[in-house]
DNA sequence: TATGAATGAGAATTCATTCAT
DNA sequence: TATGAATGAATTCTCATTCAT
């Protein structure tokens, strides 16, 4: 089908394209997955003649890193302005349970394009430089955070700052990311107001439960 | 690719011929997706003609509903060799997660068709009256045990036995669903006979340091 | 889709199969056309096995032909009841107008076959001596009603029979087999009791208002 | 049979490809029906990628509307070329009937692709807005020569237009669209150039027969 | 006479991508 | 920078027909 012509010709705006072409990506690959997404819909949902896309981004694969870099560099930017290292270790975690939850909720494209990252066995991002070096601040700060709180009688010794920032995300991720099977197989409203609350207190308790000793 | 023919006539033998499709299929979707996966290979793989496949299942989202209920169906016959109810309390928790954490790594083709049911938000899942009804059981011996170890005085109170479930999963699923991102973001092998053996640890820490009160 | 078992396996009769298996055939292809008919929901249709209508009908055209046959040995035998020769000239017309008009509204699949005939230029009916056979009397007995009208000085002289049967037979065809477009075109519906006795009396008054001369 | 690429490539003309395609695809439709239409076959006939026809029309009911469309914009077109306004009554009615016959002669598809949309029951014509409105010009022309013929004491009273409309079509159509069945059945042949005399000769003496009172 | 299993060839349609301007 | 026209290679799915019992 031709492209519909849009009444005006888009004024050219190289950056503005470009943003539009991303955004629009994101939704389609958060949609679809990589395999599914179609170049067709992302000019349509983009505005821009489909064309653009391949002039812009060498093609489907180029486009999919683009747009996975820019979701990392997304949350990244967000998480370094907890201040996690300028307030008491215990609601460092919390705050860093709290965000990692709501950021998921707020992005659900981010899961979807993990799991579709994962699905081709991170064959993106191993290309991607960038996204390597955004990580290493996050794991230092937490960290520190562990070892503020063991040095002041709080938490337990010899917690692995990696195993439990995956362990953070995956108690919200597994939740969100799978919540379409598992409210299916439950037969139970995961996302309703009071779900989440509960669902929040739990993960808490969990990761709290667990790091402080008394 | 024009199909090379069967030295010799595959023998008639109609569960074979579907057993041989589903096994196909289930490692296709698992390897690409639902949109990644291609009937041509999946014939290919389970040694019959293309058209046998529609033969006994509709078209390709049947194949794969009925490739997601025959993996369900695996992992929920397992657990319930578990006898959670004949042990222990604690014991049964260590034996969840380690279940959990070993079949994922059994079987990863699992962990990848729930991603892409969750991508197409259970669609397939939510048409299948099998399915839901595989989970009540496990729901229950779940409570059965937080029951049992609350009463001996060893578990804390309230916890719920679906929020609990979730948590054991996604503590093993995030890890080893999102290894490849994981590992390339955090530069460090998840994989490693040492590896493994840290993050079950830190898992039965994790959850056993939550319930345990003393 | 494997063919789902019949509860109970088909009484073997020859006689019987073949006649479902026809009249499955002729609502099928007056259905769905030559090309769009399908050997499958024949068998369905016919509550027979697939492979049964290959062990009667050679194949897909050879079964064409037999329900063609079949269908012309119907009306034609019908004909042959009106007793024409046996009526006055004018009655005889009449009689051969409503015949072929309710002929034609009684059995649609009648026409359309013919259509689908025509569309493989007769391709089918070329191969049968049968049909051919069975026109000569028709001819024959609008002749005499002719010659007779025009004896008795009702008639107007030198009308062919051959052209006469033909615009009989085209006043109902194109009018009945084309009502779904004409009442699309003009707007209106050409098969309401009302519309029906309309057209009859049309064509009568058309033939006879030709015919008949004072 | 892979396409044989074309000597030179096709000159960029959105207007050219869409009237090669839509007469390719009048071709092959006429010769097929809908349901043994082959797009393969058309994109062949037309000099053009398969995928175009796709890009112009949606899929091959759409490109079977547009065909249709086309093919009733050309005879409605040559039709008010007659100008049967501006002729004396019987006059006007002769021009019709020679019109429609030679119309149908020279435009044997036009017959074909009728009889594939009434086979479909005017599946397609029912959602063409553009069809119905070509018609209403036709019927008044034709209800207006009744009428003058009527005043002028030639014709008879209360005959109905659309009536007298599908019987004129209606005895050509006939005949030259069930030529094939109707030379096989009475074995003789009728599109000689005598034949055709006679045939015309005849529908003129049965319509003007019925129509003109002395 | 009757049937479930199996297939090769081909059907419509889709898709990422390139050409020409 | 931007776009409408065009395409080759797949991709899902269909269909008449045959095999084996």
């Amino acid at each position: 089908m031709p492209q519909t012509p849009a009444a005006e010709p888009r004024p050219r705006d190289a950056d503005r394209s470009q943003r539009d072409i991303l955004d629009a990506a994101l939704g389609e690959f958060a949609a679809h997955g990589l395999g599914g997404a179609r170049m067709d819909r992302i000019a349509e949902r983009a505005g821009v003649n489909k064309r653009l896309i391949y002039y812009y981004f060498e093609n489907k694969d180029s486009l999919f890193l683009a747009v996975l870099e820019r979701a990392y560099e997304g949350i990244r930017g967000e998480e370094q302005g907890l201040n996690l290292t300028q307030v008491d270790p215990i609601e460092a975690i919390r705050r860093l349970i709290s965000f990692t939850w709501n950021y998921y909720i707020a992005h659900p494209e981010f899961l979807s394009l993990l799991n579709s990252e994962n699905l081709h066995r991170a064959r993106h991002l191993k290309q991607s430089a960038k996204v390597r070096s955004m990580h290493s601040p996050l794991v230092q700060t937490l960290a520190g955070v562990l070892e503020r709180g063991h040095k002041a009688g709080l938490f337990r010794a010899g917690v692995d700052p990696v195993q439990l920032y995956i362990s953070i995300a995956g108690l919200s991720y597994f939740y969100l990311g799978n919540c379409h099977t598992l409210s299916t197989i439950f037969d139970r409203d995961l996302l309703g107001a009071k779900a989440q609350v509960e669902r929040l207190s739990h993960m808490n308790d969990l990761v709290l439960g667990y790091l402080v000793r008394d």
